[in-house]
DNA sequence: CTGAAAGCGCTTACAG
DNA sequence: CTGAAAGCGCTTACAG
């Protein structure tokens, strides 16, 4: 009933007095200051949570904007303190739980801290990411969330003028001036090609499509672990340009096993093609794991209803998300943090499959 | 080279000479009328694309735009104009390609018209959408994008007296006054149903999880169907409130099974769940579609890869998306609107599981 | 601890 | 078609 009163409050004050007045309707700080009886400047330090003000005065301002239903105005408030209060993410693509993943847990964080997020999808373009970058910076974000390092130096020195706090997401850096928090591609890969060797397998094909950096970092782990057992073959690295799917794993599997009937084992570097694979393997009646073995990346959701169940590296991207989100939270408010670069490792989770 | 002029202004202009001024070293409208010999109003006129002004001078301004590298501030338009010029598309969740699909549909259409999107995840939870839309409409966005039509009163009156131009998604009305997008949820099951009956199924069991308002009319068009055929068995329906996946399908597939030796046919409502439900098949030794026939909903990637194929029913999720994107874009600048609900229909998709 | 003044960068209304 | 003035709602310095 009360609250009535706050949003029609264009009836009621400042009717029309001054002619050249732009009347919006909205309940100003300099309502709520009026009410409480103290200056706006006063009121502006008790919404933003300073602590340099009386305790009795900013309860009378904490009353009135709650009498009010007082909501500061984020444009005003970016213009006057030039500084927006949302948080802009860039991601490759919505397609890949483990994008959408670390997203939710990002925007959990953020959310209860009072930041919004605006989400931008780059399709693992690099001109798509440097235009929504140019266009992001331009809101003067409180903060930023990149996916990995693959850009170029202008806009390195473009994030770096705006003076946005950053932090990078995926992958690892040695440099101590850049936050990041992820988890070593090449390591990971490294223990999915050691596993399947321990399991005997000899003839291990690696599979990766869209080849976005992380992935060419893992084909990377994989070759270094089969040069050393003495047992790489570059034709069973199958490279693939195309977007990472089940219909992809699937065709891919065929292939190689028609090319190469000694094959016995397959890495693929996405579960979505590992999920092919295996359908394509049962389909084919090539027997998992008792001809060859298969091992996925990501551990999404579904592998243990596969048939045999997927085994997987599982990789941390909620806790990516979190921890990023968190350290971007100190940067944002200059606050010290810990390490520079967070290592979140991998977990293999070994299933029927391999 | 001379684009570095640009943006290092700050030492070049306006040297500390009033002490009072707070410099931001940002290339303003000032700068670009100043440099193009015309009223900063003028400037603005022609950046934000108004065709009142002289050929002439509109070449000037452009020009010093360019040379300048001039970008408007958002914050400030918004403040001046109380209208901020970004979109904000509210959606369950991202673990449904279904809403991952729509949203980078819709992204595609705001990005080319300039209009950045806030992407909220509501959760399915109706407290957390009414705490995004009061605090996105803080925000006074360009436009709306809503899912469904579940909400309350309240909620409905804050979106009308903020008067944001709206668009539903998925779902269909029959109210002039509103704005959607979207198929017949009903009309979409009573397909399927009807499909089963075709195929000489009686006994055919439905599995819904989540129970979201679409399910619930997914569930409704079914039981419709198959009560004017005179098969209708409630314990046939499976109604589960936990979030869709495989691992539900599987287990509830089991279940039904195990309760019901005489089934012969299961729509699931999501293909995750029938994923689960068709690898559980294999699991169990139970014939698709012999002895079972199996039909999920979406037509999400990857139903063509399973064993068997799996039948589905396509939603229209990116041509929802593209096409209410239009029409907010339409709303946003005031253009007339051919209709105010487009049924965009769907289309069953016939595989080897049915 | 508190406040009067100025300013953030743009646009709205009003005159010409 | 063009512009001088005022204002959007807040915060930043600067004084007390």
């Amino acid at each position: 009933m009360n609250d009535s009163s706050s949003t029609g409050g264009g009836a009621v004050r400042a009717p029309a007095a001054r002619s050249r007045r732009r009347a919006t309707g909205r309940t100003t700080l300099a309502d709520v200051a009026a009410l409480a009886g103290v200056s706006p400047i006063t009121a502006s330090r008790v919404v933003a949570g300073k602590t340099t003000v009386r305790p009795e005065l900013a309860e009378r301002v904490r009353a009135a904007v709650e009498h009010l239903g007082y909501r500061p105005d984020p444009s005003a408030r970016a213009l006057a303190s030039a500084k927006s209060s949302h948080v802009v993410v860039l991601i490759p693509l919505l397609s890949n739980t483990l994008f959408t993943e670390l997203l939710e847990a990002v925007q959990d964080v953020m959310w209860d801290a009072g930041y919004p997020i605006f989400v931008g999808i780059t399709q693992y373009r690099p001109e798509r990411e440097a235009a929504l970058l140019d266009s992001y910076l331009s809101h003067r974000p409180a903060g930023l969330i990149l996916t990995g390092f693959d850009r170029s130096e202008s806009q390195r020195r473009l994030i770096e003028s705006s003076r946005t706090p950053c932090v990078h997401v995926m992958e690892l850096s040695d440099d101590p001036e850049v936050h990041c928090v992820g988890f070593s591609q090449v390591g990971a890969a490294q223990a999915v090609a050691r596993h399947l060797l321990e399991r005997g397998r000899r003839r291990i094909a690696f599979v990766g499509a869209q080849l976005d950096p992380r992935t060419l970092e893992r084909a990377e782990g994989f070759r270094s672990v089969l040069q050393a057992a003495g047992c790489h073959d570059p034709r069973l690295e199958i490279l693939d340009p195309r977007p990472s799917s089940a219909a992809l794993g699937a065709e891919v599997f065929r292939r190689l096993m028609a090319a190469h009937p000694d094959l016995d084992a397959v890495f693929f570097c996405n579960d979505d093609l590992a999920h092919g694979g295996l359908l394509e393997a049962l389909r084919l009646g090539v027997p998992v794991p008792g001809r060859v073995s298969v091992v996925g990346f990501n551990d999404l959701p579904g592998n243990a209803q596969m048939l045999p169940a997927l085994s997987s590296l599982r990789t941390p991207r909620r806790e990516v998300g979190d921890v990023a989100a968190r350290m971007l939270l100190r940067l944002m408010r200059g606050e010290p943090v810990d390490m520079p670069a967070v290592d979140l490792g991998f977990e293999l989770k070994v299933r029927a499959s391999s």
